[in-house]
DNA sequence: CGTGTAAGGAATTCTGACACG
DNA sequence: CGTGTAAGGAATTCTGACACG
């Protein structure tokens, strides 16, 4: 639990503020920019209010993940405004992934072939016990409970 | 753990497959356009493979997290050369946070003030427990372990 | 080494329109 | 309703160079 580690997080944090152009939008979601100016026309999705300034319109990692997500359920067959509405309703997982990590993640480990999270402690569980997220090369992740330094 | 749900989960991990343009790593890093050109000369970044083909280059999530990271440690007061070097200790976090939830996150649920988010199964616990990360507004995010359904 | 800037050409995005259904 | 396309103008990115240190 060092500082050094913190800073890292934040910075990975701070990097999500990011704004992607129409452009990359499309590519990533398959939807179209013509389709995407339409959306937001109707009101569906938003540009970034920093870009409400600019000529080019520029959209949030929010943004993104909800026009992936309105585009699965067009895809799964619904109409474009009961998938918008279905969307919304997962509207906040993205950004609760997002706090999870900058909230809990407490160390980083690299392995010989993976990874280890540190996530620290879990509630009714003893305090000496640290939650760690275990990722190994061609292996599921594990979670396991581990004695915080004595053993 | 349901396959809609599913579904969602890997709409949104296909989503991260995004790329984004060099002004915009630029404005999300504060890192200059003229410095991404040259990093990418000197080998320390490069940019996506599915666009060498165009003109215009196009970075990967794991790169803009890259910058990032180079940058932070320039900050901190490294060398450029020094800070890549300790940035690529730390790159490998950003995939990991992501490889975590395609692979384990089992269900998400809304509550009035927050939401739940479902990891499963944690190592050495009886298997009849989940590992619930409860995040609600105002309050830092816990992780319970939670009886699957009895109770 | 590492980054800023001016310069002219090339690729991207913008809006409003016409189209189909 | 929802999306495609052609059209001309505006904003962005490209490279190679000159600069400073």
């Amino acid at each position: 639990m060092n500082s050094d580690f913190t800073q890292r997080v934040r910075t990975i944090m701070k990097a999500h503020d990011f704004l992607l152009g129409i452009g990359d939008i499309a590519s990533a979601t398959k939807v179209s920019q013509r389709q995407l100016r339409y959306w937001e026309k109707k009101g569906y999705i938003h540009p970034a209010k920093s870009s409400e300034e600019r000529r080019h319109r520029k959209y949030s990692y929010h943004t993104l993940m909800k026009v992936a997500m309105i585009q699965s359920y067009v895809d799964s067959g619904y109409t474009l405004s009961v998938a918008v509405e279905k969307a919304s309703q997962h509207e906040e997982m993205s950004n609760a992934l997002k706090h999870l990590i900058g909230d809990r993640l407490r160390d980083f480990n690299i392995l010989e072939d993976g990874y280890e999270l540190d996530f620290g402690m879990v509630e009714g569980v003893s305090q000496d016990k640290s939650l760690i997220a275990i990722m190994r090369k061609d292996r599921p992740t594990e979670f396991v409970l581990r004695n915080n330094s004595n053993d």
